[in-house]
RNA sequence: GCCGGGGUGGCGGAAUUGGCAGACGCAGGCGACUCAAAAUCGCCCGGGAGUGAUCCCUUGCGGGUUCGAGUCCCGCCCUCGGCACCA
């Protein structure tokens, strides 16, 4: 054959095909064809954040399995959209910048040139007509208009909100910079603050987010975190008056005991209510504005003390689980409804303020916590709950927090739990002292950053009218470039010191008025991205509805677990927000959603400390797009990830020589049926498993059929090898291409070229090889015809020269066959 | 502590979901080609016993269910991620 002087050169080979698709719009979409495409199918990965670095491998293992995913699709027929973008704003930019003193608006292009570079290398199908730069203001203008949509539905509030700050770099600091109580940079002790911030109320969807969950086709350790962040659980909510100070201390009649006004009542969540007998004290966060009237003026001193320190505390170590509890009494007293007892009213840090009603009734014999605080100060630790073989008199070593009946609890001991939970809370519910009631662990959602490198938030304050939303017709509201972006000792944004921006007329009165100077999270950025690649041709508007029903939700999306939680519940709450206020059609963003695994090096995690990184450009240029792609895919399952060996590469490398040389030899004849077989049955296998991402076993199935194509340095047919060349395609599309041109086609391979058909006609072996055991103990196989009825099969194991020893003087008293598998003889 | 992955040859990993454990590949060994090396091609490659046919052992550990268990059940150990005083 002519071609046979060919060689493969990796390098010329992808130059040439990504200045094909490059010229011919290959993976290039029009509006018009956008706006009418047969037959969508939209593939979504997470857009990368542009660091300086470039593409890391991660990044390139998450981009080539879900192009994988996208290029096998459209083999199969669909019109497959494949967009990419950068998640450009944000603190990671920001810190990065001000390290190397540069200004982010100049980095950041920079970067995303670099990435830009990369991507087209790693021959990604992307659609580079159809890109986002969260940093481009005809993008955040539409991230602003999302904000002012929340806001006009009364979703954004302002409130205030503790954050970490750093007395020394004068800077609020997120959760992730605060190293052991102090910051990261300067090793100062961090204390909280409390400013206010704009926060989107995610809460109100909390049982919405949960309830979708079951709907939709996500990764299961995905939707399982979703499912713990929003932390439902079931409970009661129980009212405790005060005692009033002239009341005396004595345990009153429970039936007595009624509400009191909001004020003089602490409300508790309680997933407990059965154990409400068993709550000798109380527990409010320091913060509890209950404290100011429980408090006695013998205790104010200690109070005031243990307050003002819980406030200084930095948020990461106020919550550490593994200090000793710490707490102060306040003086004052409640009635516990079911006992009408006077129980004290402390004040600790293990009770959180944001959580329930940032106040606990204790229950020390059935709660560790409660245990552990009530030894820590000497209060009584009754039983209310008895386990099997215990009673009511069983002392206690612990917490007790297993199953078991109500004790020391009146009329209601004996029952078990879900009986008591329902019967003391109706109980109490008759005298308006309790109820059932549901809690959420989800907290809302704060969105603002006093930093610079983001969207401002679209909001002018005005002293008379308030809080004003930016008129949409003004959006974007450009972040200015500011030189000194350093964070200052204003505690405000760096946007704060920007006179000129700040400084507008109230957009309703016109009056002086002051630009919000905090920006808004990147999350806020990403929550809403993939709305905008379809539709990034209209200017007028955030996403076309036209363009928006064919093309949404996302088919399928890939991208790493350690957005399980915030980007994709974010991302979620924003489409419900949006479809609520009429302006989607779905509620749910992502039908499908698979996380990937995980790349580890030679055993190792890869880090830039202990310099096992791979850098990516290097390995491309030696062994070329296509090898490096087939080898991160082959390496282990996709979504477990796997670990790269250098060495490893070489296997997939000669695979694809392998298969080049194999295509071009092809002769034109008919096919082996032999070689036939072993090719239908990896179609078979190759289809079923790259539409489940199984990746590596479907590399393992193609190298497993040339194998067999070539065994004995035979010569393919090319009815052999072309349907292999379509079926790597996916894995290695610039040879893939190129075998197709060689073979003599027109165009591109992932227009023209079918999927390959499976035939199962043709993959039927007509003799199969079955196992012959004896006692479950392999020892023969025998080759029968497909299908061969029980007696035949059993005869020709019979014949077998070792069956016929290990039967051999036994009474065979079971015969167990599975067609075409194995027999197995049962003998006594 | 809780939630979610995992533990299989020297290594990365397969195993139709209860049916021949170790596919595919890396590394290694032997051989062919070569003046030589690289590349390429062929064969071998879990451990033990045996000249051999063959036999025994082996999927983190200990039990169990089953004709049959890497796979299912019970109890442990180790490991990697995530969450972590959430009442």
């Amino acid at each position: 054959m002519a071609n046979q002087d060919r060689s493969y050169h990796p390098s010329d080979v992808e130059r040439k095909w990504q200045r094909a698709w490059d010229e011919r719009g290959t993976n290039r979409f029009t509006r018009e064809r956008l706006r009418s495409s047969p037959d969508p199918f939209y593939n979504l990965m997470m857009f990368p954040y542009p660091s300086a670095e470039g593409l890391h491998v991660g990044n390139i293992y998450a981009f080539t399995g879900a192009d994988v995913h996208g290029r096998y699709q459209r083999l199969r027929g669909k019109d497959v959209f494949e967009p990419i973008g950068f998640d450009a704003f944000g603190i990671h930019s920001e810190n990065f910048a001000l390290k190397v003193g540069v200004h982010p608006m100049d980095l950041i292009p920079r970067n995303v040139a670099n990435f830009t570079r990369q991507l087209r290398r790693i021959g990604g199908m992307f659609d580079w007509d159809h890109t986002v730069d969260t940093t481009d203001p005809a993008y955040y203008r539409w991230t602003q208009w999302i904000f002012l949509q929340l806001f006009k539905a009364g979703l954004a509030e302002r409130k205030e909100a503790p954050v970490n700050w750093c007395p020394s770099c004068m800077t609020v600091l997120a959760n992730e910079q605060v190293i052991a109580g102090a910051c990261e940079r300067c090793d100062t002790p961090v204390e909280q603050r409390r400013i206010a911030q704009w926060f989107f109320t995610i809460t109100r969807y909390a049982q919405r987010l949960l309830d979708n969950l079951e709907r939709i086709d996500w990764s299961e350790s995905t939707t399982k975190a979703q499912r713990n962040w929003i932390g439902r659980s079931e409970g009661a909510e129980l009212a405790f008056p005060l005692v009033p100070r002239d009341e005396g201390h004595d345990p009153v009649d429970p039936l007595r005991v009624g509400p009191r006004d909001e004020a003089h009542t602490i409300r508790v969540f309680t997933t407990r209510p059965d154990t409400v007998f068993g709550a000798t004290f109380m527990v409010l966060a320091p913060e509890h504005p209950a404290v100011d009237l429980l408090v006695s003026d013998d205790q104010r001193e200690a109070v005031d003390a243990y307050r003002r320190q819980a406030a200084a505390t930095d948020l990461v170590s106020r919550q550490k689980t593994d200090k000793t509890k710490t707490g102060v009494f306040t003086g004052g007293y409640c009635r516990n409804p079911a006992t009408g007892a006077a129980i004290p009213v402390w004040i600790a840090d293990y009770v959180l303020m944001d959580y329930g009603t940032g106040a606990i009734m204790a229950v020390p014999g059935h709660d560790e916590r409660d245990f552990e605080f009530a030894t820590e100060f000497g209060l009584p630790i009754p039983r209310v709950v008895a386990a099997e073989g215990d009673d009511a008199e069983t002392p206690l070593t612990g917490a007790y927090t297993g199953p078991g009946r109500l004790v020391n609890s009146g009329r209601f001991d004996g029952m078990e739990k879900d009986e008591a939970v329902r019967a003391v809370t109706a109980w109490l519910a008759e005298r308006g002292l309790g109820d059932l009631r549901v809690n959420f662990r989800l907290h809302d959602w704060c969105i603002s950053r006093q930093r610079y490198w983001g969207p401002p938030i679209p909001i002018i304050h005005c002293d008379a009218c308030g809080a004003v939303p930016v008129p949409e017709s003004e959006l974007p509201v450009v972040l200015p470039r500011v030189e000194d972006f350093k964070p200052d000792d204003s505690g405000v944004s760096p946007l704060a010191r920007v006179e000129e921006w700040y400084e507008v007329p109230c957009p309703e009165c016109g009056a002086q008025a002051r630009r919000e100077t905090d920006v808004s999270d990147t999350f806020l950025d990403s929550g809403w991205y993939f709305l905008r690649y379809p539709s990034t041709d209209f200017d007028d508007r955030p996403f076309d509805t036209e363009v928006t029903r064919s093309w949404l939700p996302v088919d399928t999306y890939i991208g790493g677990n350690e957005h399980a939680v915030l980007h994709l519940m974010y991302s979620r709450f924003l489409t419900m927000v949006l479809h609520d206020l009429g302006h989607l059609e779905f509620e749910e963003p992502f039908a499908r959603f698979r996380a990937h695994g995980l790349i580890i090096r030679n055993g190792a995690k890869m880090s830039k400390s202990r310099g096992n990184v791979i850098v990516p450009d290097p390995i491309i240029e030696e062994f070329g797009a296509d090898a490096f792609r087939l080898y991160l895919m082959f390496l282990g399952p996709f979504e477990e990830g796997g670990d790269y060996r250098d060495e490893g590469i070489e296997g997939p490398r000669g695979f694809l020589y392998r298969l080049f040389d194999t295509a071009l030899g092809a002769e034109d004849r008919a096919p082996d049926p032999d070689v036939e077989r072993k090719l239908h049955q990896t179609i078979g296998q190759v289809t079923g498993q790259l539409a489940d991402l199984q990746y590596n076993t479907a590399i393992a199935a193609l190298m497993e059929c040339l194998n067999t194509v070539r065994a004995g340095g035979r010569t393919a047919a090319r009815g052999e090898v072309e349907p292999l060349v379509v079926m790597a395609a996916p894995f290695a599309p610039h040879l893939a291409e190129e075998l197709w041109e060689a073979l003599g086609h027109e165009g591109s391979l992932f227009d023209a070229a079918p999927w390959p058909a499976f035939d199962p006609e043709k993959a039927r072996e007509s003799t199969v090889e079955v196992a012959v055991q004896v006692n479950g103990k392999l020892r023969a196989t025998v080759r029968l015809p497909r299908d061969a009825p029980a007696p035949d099969a059993e005869a020709a194991a019979r014949a077998q020269e070792n069956v016929r020893r290990h039967l051999d003087g036994a009474t065979v008293r079971k015969v167990v066959h599975v067609p075409n598998r194995l027999l197995n003889f049962v003998v006594g």
